[in-house]
DNA sequence: GAGTAAATGCGAATAATTTGCAAAAGGCGG
DNA sequence: CCGCCTTTTGCAAATTATTCGCATTTACTC
């Protein structure tokens, strides 16, 4: 099954409608490698032909984070970028300040550590978010 | 030397002027044991009877920001929380979704690598922002 | 104490995001 | 396949945090 297909699954258990506009957002999402701000998502899924306003972008990210589907990250650039939360892969960004890139970052710095090296007692970890901020190469001349 | 005269005098050394609002926005982060928002200052300094605009609030922090003085932090609701940089301390933390404390987390990511390590080309780092959520120990069991 | 550049106040402008409401459409039962 | 009922969408207007232009004020140098 798709990595797509999923999604559209995970929506329908959840009792959600999977409308075209959700299906078109999962897709967008799906397909890109980086986070992506909902301005856009909406252009991507305008010039795939597709009809949807930028309010219903909002609200279905809205909806897949709160329903686990999705990670709202970037926040420190004035602006929300979304990315599917997908198994076990998981990534951290690098997000240019000047042109509003985003690049993988090549570690984590929890996977790297035991959890007793990571923390003062042996608490129980469940999420961590971890961000860089700058310039790219591009930008920074 | 008072911590409020250390910021004062930072100011100064970097050939900003030392302002009436420019002091009583330092004296109330100084004051305040956790980040505030601009608006939050706003009040604050309101109610001492100093007064101030919220436009100049704004401009003051983003001055204190490009001075490294102060440190934008938990944009994560839509707005942005300023706390004073003391020291060279900077801190990362783990916050228990049980209790809702936070501690400070003894390693940086960021720091105890070399730029090339960190990414892909030598981008520029600014900032990054690095948080752990989870259990601590009462709430785990 | 005067001159000058920097900082402030004010109000209006932005930019991202949210909301209210009527119309459209998904998905259930038949 | 049809219709119903509820959810979702589109649209336009509202909100919210933050920024900007510009005239006025003020800190600091000489």
């Amino acid at each position: 099954m798709s990595v797509r297909n999923i999604f559209y699954r995970s929506i329908k258990s959840r009792g959600l409608r999977l409308t075209a506009q959700r299906k078109a957002v999962i897709d967008c999402l799906v397909a890109s490698k980086k986070p992506l701000s909902a301005e856009d998502i909406y252009l991507h899924v305008q010039r795939r032909g597709l009809g949807i306003n930028l309010a219903t972008v909002y609200r279905t990210l809205d909806t897949l984070v709160e329903s686990g589907l999705a990670e709202r990250v970037g926040m420190e650039l004035h602006r929300a970028y979304y990315t599917l939360c997908r198994g076990r892969k998981h990534l951290h960004h690098f997000f240019c300040k000047g042109c509003g890139n985003s690049y993988d970052l090549p570690h984590c710095p929890v996977k790297e550590r035991t959890t007793e090296d990571l923390i003062p007692e042996a608490f129980t970890v469940t999420s961590h978010r971890y961000e860089v901020y700058g310039y790219c190469g591009k930008c920074s001349s």
